[in-house]
DNA sequence: TTATTATTTGGCTATTATACCAAATAACAT
DNA sequence: ATGTTATTTGGTATAATAGCCAAATAATAA
């Protein structure tokens, strides 16, 4: 890998990264229709709220969401919502994955 | 998360989670000019082959990539050339972190 | 002030990922 | 058959991640 192109991909794959849960894609995708709160997440979801908090501050240093206080709640927000134009391609190549499996079994 | 939803993220995780990885997004922008043997990898970057050839297992799981023996030779390409397409939006997250920076400093 | 609600943080453990080395396999050449 | 090159696989040490609990903080209500 040239070396002036190593930053550049150690930089989108932090990103990827933070996004490669399936909790955080869920965020990703409620947030997309507008900002919440973090308890609205807290409810629909069955794990403790430290660790939705927890999988929001990697979405936050990872740059993809924004926060607000509103009083006693905290508002999360897609800095950027193209980040879900992506899932069309993923679930394309998921698609491609269940074509296999039918002809190889 | 609605139950019903749940293995869907697990799915598109897995895919994000196979590509956030420097070495691999590499590899990925690679093979979008077409397909390429690991040898060509080996030589351009300062890892051992058998990590490289790590990576494409794991890109292969996924269902990222296809290999194709020709010779002594393993032939990978892109299974879906979409997945590069989504670079432009994280490039539009990195972008707007360089301006927080700047805004913060 | 004290209590309550919303959220974050620290600490811990279990699980998973990474990277190297060495050994195995596969294709082909000598 | 032996050697060489290309790639994969297994083992292992180390690092990173995930999730829970408990404690800390922040805003507001009683």
């Amino acid at each position: 890998m040239e070396d002036i192109k190593k930053p550049d991909f150690e930089k989108r794959a932090k990103i990827l990264k933070a996004m490669a849960h399936p909790t955080r894609l869920w965020i990703i995708e409620e947030l997309y229709y507008g900002e919440k709160c973090v308890c609205e997440f807290v409810d629909k979801i069955d794990a403790d709220f430290s660790t939705i908090s927890k999988h929001f501050s990697v979405l936050k240093k990872a740059g993809i969401v924004d926060s607000q206080k509103k009083g006693k709640q905290v508002y999360y927000r897609l800095k950027v919502p193209c980040i879900l134009q992506f899932m069309g391609c993923v679930e394309a190549v998921i698609e491609s994955q269940s074509k296999f499996i039918q002809k190889a079994v």
